[in-house]
DNA sequence: TCCAATTTTAATCATTTGATTAAAATTATT
DNA sequence: AATAATTTTAATCAAATGATTAAAATTGGA
C-alpha cells in the first residue's frame, strides 16, 4: 500500500516554497532592494506566512546568504582537498566546475560579493576558508611546486586571485561584457564553455612566468 | 584687489556638498541601502536641500552613477585608443592605471556591477563602449597580432575579460580575500601594488598560449 | 539700507514596508 | 465525527522613508 504523505510533504511544503521564491528574490535584487512582499508574491504565499515560518525578513536572508555561500565554497574547498588529484587536474576542475555551476545561476558571484560587502565578515569567519585553504592538498602541491623551482615563487593569494578573476569575474561584469560583445545569452554562455578549457592552459602559463 | 566670490562659490556650495556626501554613501551601500536622510547627515545639510537641488533620491543617484561609469570607463578608453603605443605597453598602462584607481576608491566595481544588474543597461548603452573599443587601436593591434600569428587566435572579449579579471577582480573579492589571506588594507594593496608588475607578464603569457 | 531672489529650515505628508494579531480554514488525532 | 493542533488569511499597526510646503534666514544688487 503506499504510504500517506501528510499534505505538508505533498505541495512541496510551504517553507520551501517560501525559501526558493526567496533565494531567487534576493539573489537577483540584493537584501536591501527586495521587498518581503515580492518573496510573498513570488511563492504565492500570504506575506503573513513570510514572518510565521522565518520570524524576519532578515532571519530568512541569513538562511539563504548562508546556503548560497557555502554551496559556492564547498565545491573549491572539496576540489583543493583532493588528495589524490594533481596541482594541474585541481585547476582544470575548479574552473570547469564554477564555469557549470555559473552558468546555471549567473547571479551568485555578484550576489555573494555584494551581500559581503555589507556584512562584515561574520559569515566568512564563520566558515573559516582560511584553515580550509591553508592546510589544503593544493596548499602543499603549490609550496612544493615553488620550492621545487616548478611554479613562480608567488603568494598563493595572486594564484587565488587568478584563477577565481579568470573563472568568476566575467559572469560578475557580463551585463558590461554582454553589451561590447554585443552578445545574447546562449552566446555568452558559449564563449564561457570555452573558457573551460582555455583556464587551465592560462593559468599552467602564469604558473611559469618568471 | 581680491575678487569677491559669493558665499555659494565659498563654502564649496551646498549642492557640490550633497553630492560628494552621496557618491560616498552611494558608493558604499548602492542605491537602494542608501536613505536619502544618510546623505543628508554627512554632507551636514537639511534633508529637504537634498530635493531642492536635486529633484529626487533617483535623479541624484543616477548623475552619481553617470559620473562614475564615465570616470571608470575614460582611463580604459583613453589608452586603448592611444594610437602611438604599442599593445604591450598598453596593457602595462590599463594594469598600472586602473590599480592606483582602485586602491584610492576599492568601492567603484562593485558599486558598478551592482547597479548595472538592476538598470537595465540603458547607461552601457548611452556610452556605448563597443563602438569606442571595437574600432580602437588597440583593436586593430590585436586584429594584426592575431593575423600575423603572434597572438594566440581568441575572441577579443577573452583578452578583455582576462585583463579586467585579472586586475579588478581582487577588488571585489576583497572581503573574502582579506580574510583568506588574514591581511590588513596596508597589505592588501601591497599586493595589489605587486600586481601592476605582474599582470602585463602574466597577460602576455597568455596572449602567446596556444 | 532696502528689496527681491535665493537658500535653508522645521514641520508635516503620503506611501512603503516589515511585522503582528485575531479569526478562519485546514489537517491530524482520538 | 469531534476535538485539538497547525496552517493560512485578511486586516491592521508602527516605523521608516521619500518628498513637499510654508515660513524664516541669508545673499546680492539697487
Amino acid at each position: 500500500m503506499a504510504i500517506r504523505k501528510t499534505k505538508k510533504e505533498l505541495d512541496a511544503s510551504t517553507e520551501e516554497k517560501i525559501k526558493n521564491a526567496a533565494r531567487s528574490v534576493f539573489h537577483r535584487k540584493g537584501f536591501a532592494a527586495t521587498r518581503t512582499r515580492d518573496i510573498a508574491e513570488e511563492s504565492g504565499i500570504n506575506l503573513a506566512l513570510l514572518n510565521y515560518y522565518f520570524r524576519s525578513k532578515e532571519n530568512l536572508f541569513n538562511i539563504i546568504m548562508m546556503e548560497t555561500f557555502t554551496g559556492f565554497i564547498k565545491s573549491l574547498v572539496l576540489i583543493l582537498n583532493n588528495e589524490t588529484t594533481t596541482l594541474v587536474t585541481k585547476i582544470e576542475s575548479i574552473a570547469e566546475a564554477y564555469i557549470d555551476m555559473l552558468i546555471l545561476e549567473p547571479q551568485i558571484p555578484l550576489f555573494i560579493m555584494s551581500e559581503l560587502r555589507s556584512n562584515p565578515d561574520e559569515l566568512v569567519k564563520t566558515l573559516n576558508i582560511r584553515s580550509a585553504l591553508m592546510n589544503s592538498s593544493f596548499a602543499r602541491q603549490y609550496q612544493k611546486g615553488v620550492t621545487d623551482g616548478k611554479i613562480a615563487p608567488l603568494n598563493m593569494l595572486h594564484f587565488l586571485m587568478n584563477l577565481l578573476g579568470l573563472t568568476v569575474f566575467p559572469f560578475i561584469a557580463s551585463p558590461m561584457l554582454k553589451h561590447i560583445g554585443n552578445l545574447k545569452d546562449a552566446q555568452f554562455n558559449k564563449l564561457m564553455t570555452e573558457r573551460k578549457k582555455m583556464i587551465p592552459l592560462w593559468m599552467k602559463a602564469i604558473l611559469k612566468t618568471k
